[in-house]
DNA sequence: TGGGATAGCATGGGATTTTATGGGATACAA
DNA sequence: TTGTATCCCATAAAATCCCATGCTATCCCA
């Protein structure tokens, strides 16, 4: 489970350490690295192990093979989507249209959100999570208990 | 289950022990630790096992992928969260930010409350839970009977 | 029931490992 | 060759491990 942010530096050679706790997380799975892709929603990005993209898969199957929603959603992640292997010290270079899509230059933020995370520029992510605090004690009610067999939805 | 309170010190290295009984809570679970993040409802922080926080998730899936409340709440929780890992002593360290946002220094009170923890300054605490007795008596009707095979809540 | 033995707990501090990061060397491609 | 990507090693800071200690609670047996 991806769980909490952290800010690193991306160097010269577009490199960027990616959180100890995010690699534990992808570490024993089928490819050691993540996989990113730019956001649908935003100037940021989006992230997983590869555990993810084949739960994505998995759920867009559900799906009728010429379903408009499939294909775009396959367009905008599978065809989008890099796969940034480790280095040695748990860095992966992130590729220059990525840095360009999200802003990003210098530091960047890694978020986790559960079952995948995101990449921000900190600026940026500190703009768009401001409120963030208020806006879930607004929303604390939505938080509601599920029955242990129900399953939840894989997007 | 996380019952009672307990107050234990911080070290100069930022390490407090977590109550036996609430690592008794998290043992065997797949993360041997606990998970600790800024309440958005004041200045103290949550915290369960790993198991309270995938329940959360499950929630969440519950709602659509781009809900304002969804987002707030994945951001608010699992973004904000820290795994702390227990040492050979059963003590985790508390990073400082999160001393920060709770006002924490040199003594702190784990107090435990079903499913999920609270971590206050003793002081914060005591002045809470003041009234803790009168909410609870005014409140002594939401207190009802469940049918035995009826799935527990998440909080 | 008393009281000594034992085990578990909270805590301190030194030693070791991991992490994030920089930079050179090497392989590969255009 | 020249630029680009990958591998390898070095390092400082931070996190973690490991051992020791006093204290408390529990156990056990006379």
């Amino acid at each position: 489970m991806f769980l909490s942010s952290a800010t690193n530096t991306l160097d010269a050679k577009g490199r960027v350490s990616v959180p100890a706790d995010f690699r534990a997380v992808v570490a024993q799975s089928a490819f050691d690295g993540i996989i990113v892709w730019p956001s649908f929603d935003g100037a940021y990005l989006e992230g997983g192990g590869i555990a993810l993209l084949q739960d994505y898969q998995r759920s867009l199957e559900t799906l009728d093979y010429y379903d408009e929603g499939r294909i775009a959603l396959q367009r905008a992640i599978f065809a989008e989507s890099r796969r940034l292997p480790f280095d040695g010290g748990g860095r992966v270079s992130l590729p220059k249209d990525l840095h360009e899509y999200a802003g990003l230059n210098g530091k960047i933020t890694f978020v986790g959100l559960g079952r995948r995370f995101e990449i921000w520029s900190p600026a940026a992510y500190a703009e768009r999570s401001e409120n963030v605090r208020k806006l879930a004690r607004e929303n604390r009610h939505r938080l509601k208990p599920v029955p242990r067999d129900a399953q939840g939805g894989t997007l």
